[in-house]
DNA sequence: TCAAGGATTGACTGACCAGTCACTCTAATT
DNA sequence: AATTAGAGTGACTGGTCAGTCAATCCTTGA
């Protein structure tokens, strides 16, 4: 993504945070103060530009996370998985948001989710493995995965730090079987 | 809701789940069989149709926990409570999708949002009870009635049945510190 | 049988939308 | 200075949208 195309995503992101995923290209061309031709220079559609602004989020998300793969599955990983995600969320607010918006709306595309599939499958296999060993319960990998996502969203959603954002992982901990 | 409503409501639900919310106010009303003149004469503006679905699903499925307001906080209550969550969704899987796809894609309105918080009061003050006598922990009322919600539709999406059913609402209570 | 009045219809309106394209501007090269 | 190539522009287009309204239909009760 070079120079322009970040200025426009980042203005759409605000736009789609601020009225909703509606919001028009000419409004966005507007607040990234380009023409509207610009707009569909940078992307070739809108659906390009949303797909693009998903993408974007959610691998330097992922990239975010430095301790998964390969590494043994423990709390000490775990710990550092969970606070290297709240602190991308917490330097990163607007991305994290969006990323849930247009997951939640279906809005971005099959291919691109399917991209991130792909990218996240390290992180998918570094669970799969303890589930499989025993180290951890659940119904399934995916059903673990989302529970994990869905707590560190929960503790930056409600701004929990200290004891209460502790409490959200030892809650995490304990519903899969990972005692102290 | 007269019957008039409810037939485009279902319509439009089935429209919305199939091809998103962006759906025109003419293919629901072609859907339910009548002209656009009449959707308008059931529901002033899309708006009101869309907060109509969302009101109607969720007291329909507060509607059906049916052990909350009053009784003790134990085991046996909460799973009563999550049994007829289950049974409500699995009985009207379109309504709970509607219902997810309206609150997250955020176009409920605040006002709609706000009459729903007021129904479920019973069952906020039951799970707050509970927290501030320390049968329950948690950092607030509203994370653990959300983490509930969670595994309830992650066990609906996934399907989950017999054991693995089990094991969601085992691990729920684990990280409550609920024990057996 | 017929009048009254509420429900229903669908063509219509003005607003808005994504995307196009002929043109302009800028800066590097000759 | 002249040429050129590529980025940027914004008026424009074909189409869709939510919502309106005059006309029609249907039911009810006298």
């Amino acid at each position: 993504m070079n120079q322009r195309q970040k200025q426009i995503a980042e203005a759409a992101i605000s736009l789609f945070l601020k009225d909703g995923v509606g919001v028009s290209t000419a409004k966005i061309a507007q607040a990234a103060g380009v023409s509207n031709g610009t707009l569909f220079n940078a992307f070739a559609t809108k659906q390009a530009l949303i797909d693009a602004i998903y993408l974007r989020a959610k691998s330097e998300m992922l990239g975010a996370l430095t301790y998964a793969t390969g590494a043994s599955f423990d709390r000490e990983h775990l710990r550092k998985n969970w606070c290297d995600y709240l602190n991308w969320a917490r330097s990163n607010p607007s991305h994290r948001e969006i990323m849930h918006l247009l997951l939640e709306s279906g809005l971005a595309s099959e291919a691109v989710k399917a991209e991130i599939d792909e990218m996240a499958v390290p992180h998918a296999v570094w669970f799969n493995d303890a589930l499989e060993r025993g180290t951890i319960r659940g119904p399934n990998v995916e059903y673990i995965v989302k529970l994990a996502f869905f707590h560190l969203d929960l503790v930056v959603s409600q701004e929990l730090q200290g004891q209460d954002e502790e409490l959200a992982f030892e809650m995490f901990c304990q519903s899969i079987g990972l005692s102290k």
